[in-house]
DNA sequence: CGTCAGCATTACAACGATGCAAAGCGATGT
DNA sequence: ACATCGCTTTGCATCGTTGTAATGCTGACG
């Protein structure tokens, strides 16, 4: 079994509500005092019970993390991103993920599958505002990602919108015309609707037009999906002289399809992605990608829950704009 | 605040025990009594605490999973895995990382990180056995990982040695002669010495030399490292007719170098890797690699946690091999 | 009608830690 | 020598839950 505080006390004398004072650092022990409980305390190898602290304390140095899923590497990048920051503030992370399906948004939102936190990150895919809005759970919630939602909770991600401007301004800036995107997510209601919205407003800024038959949807996040898009996209007779992908994964196994079909990147099509994720820069042809400060975002969200937790007001959600940069590489290298 | 069982049992007119023995399923309780507390449950909307349950039964239904880095794909897919396999005997998955270093992989063996959990399953790159033969921690612990260690815990992985030579006779019955191994870790004393060994197994069997001027070392295990790695050996003017990478993103980041070189795959330098990360299927050139099962590893590491919770002997470990295959793809297409 | 078996329900202690308030103790002042 | 002050140390209750043992109650049987 266990050393408790019980044990030491024995061990050194004392009550235990002394062991508990030296373990806490509570000012008003003698040094003398300090060093015998010290000791016993080394001999006996206690270390505390957070169970029971917890349950005295209302805390437990936990925060969960639900994300989409892990094997994509933006969310691994993120998670281990937050991980870092959660360890500053002395915090342990628990990770869930969620499959990105509504249901077990839903669940985790509410606290059923993990409930020995004291906070909770979520970025939700499909999980809708009246899901959050029966959230009784007193537990403080942080959201990431591009879904928005009006509901009193933080909410951190990059300007989406203004990022996808850049990106698809830079594809515009190279000469290419016929800009197509990847990865509106098909039959759903909110699909990848911020960074579509930024590939619209780049095209009409420049005099272009917004071709409807140049946005393919996506079942998914992945390269299969990227994949079956691209191909789709060629096989109904489109020809696009850039692509700009909802991310990384979906833009890389677009570039596998091109190059399947004996077009060249970047001469004979433009490439960005969004993510940056590692993988991007070291494919055959390397990745310009739209690039969140993944660091900044993981920090932000763990300083989000811990500000909950210290009495910040919940009522008043912050909608929190993390940096980003648009990194150049040889997909939409030189003039095409 | 939250509702309690007092809570509960004031407004059912009931002891705090009946609540509990209804929320438990206990025998022993008449229907028309379930039926009153449950009422009086759903009304108030009663939600056990788990802390305090937790520090009655001495459990707390989460497992940590400690792993050297997450941004390697490799990694968040296994941890992907093992949350799944966790979720299927409700328990939830506590993630932390160790970024492969000594220090952090003991403190997280002694359970320094995280000390609300049940069980660790630690992928461990430097630990020392001398560092885990201190160990006092009760908690089970169960190794992943390429690492062998003669000591008290079960131990999962598949047969690195016996994977690694199926890769490399792979490669010779392609009728490759000068094969390099990337990914020795460098200034180790065990540099990935179970797939080295693989390697230098088939080659001696087919009558070739295993030449050691072909093994490079790399300072870490991602894609700038199989780049570095491969680099230096075509500068020392090797020209290896194949590849085989500690891990995949050793062997991409070779690809991509060797592409810039001008060499083409697989005609001219056949690659193999090791994880059959996703990646890896949507190069330009798909990769070969050794696939382990990661979803029986995660399986059995769960499974493995939770027997010795539940009183397996703990003197007499396992050392359980997952299954693996090897999945041919373009990057040894052919003959060459 | 009284007794007892047997099930339903309850009271109490305990898991390990901490907040609060009271008790202990040495030093100081008169 | 004694009252007082102030810091150190302690005892007790408590967080929410469950195991154990005791109690209450009902109905069957003699």
């Amino acid at each position: 079994m266990r050393v408790s505080l019980k044990d030491v006390a024995l061990h050194a004398g004392v009550s235990i509500k002394t062991v508990s004072n030296v373990v806490n650092d509570q000012p008003h022990v003698t040094p003398t005092m300090r060093a015998r409980v010290q000791k016993s305390i080394d001999e006996l190898g206690y270390r505390p019970n957070l169970t029971a602290r917890h349950l005295r304390k209302g805390r437990t140095g936990i925060v969960a993390l639900a994300l989409p899923e892990l094997g994509n590497p933006y969310f691994a990048e993120l998670a281990a991103e937050v991980v870092d920051a959660a360890a500053e503030h002395d915090y342990t992370v628990l990770l869930d993920h969620t499959g990105g399906r509504r249901d077990q948004e839903t669940l985790v939102s509410q606290g059923f599958r993990a409930r020995v936190i004291d906070g909770l990150i979520l970025s939700p895919i499909e999980l809708e505002a009246e899901d959050l809005r029966q959230r009784a759970e007193p537990v403080p919630l942080v959201l990431l990602g591009e879904r928005e939602y009006d509901l009193p909770y933080d909410h951190i991600s990059i300007d989406n919108v203004a990022a996808a401007r850049e990106a698809v301004r830079h594809l515009i800036s190279l000469g290419r015309r016929d800009i197509a995107f990847l990865g509106a997510r098909r039959g759903r209601s909110q699909p990848a609707h911020l960074r579509l919205r930024g590939w619209r407003e780049a095209l009409d800024a420049a005099g272009l037009v917004a071709d409807h038959r140049l946005v393919a949807a996506t079942d998914g996040w992945g390269h299969a999906d990227g994949a079956a898009a691209m191909a789709r996209l060629l096989d109904a007779g489109h020809r696009p002289d850039a692509v700009f992908a909802y991310n990384d994964l979906i833009a890389i196994g677009a570039m596998r399809v091109l190059s399947e079909r004996g077009l060249r990147i970047p001469e004979d099509v433009a490439v960005v992605g969004f993510d940056d994720v590692v993988e991007g820069r070291f494919g055959a042809v390397t990745l310009t990608s739209v690039s969140p400060d993944k660091a900044s975002i993981a920090r932000m969200a763990v300083e989000s829950v811990l500000s909950q937790l210290n009495g910040a007001p919940r009522h008043q959600a912050r909608r929190i704009h993390a940096g980003y940069s648009l990194v150049e590489r040889e997909s939409t290298l030189g003039r095409g």
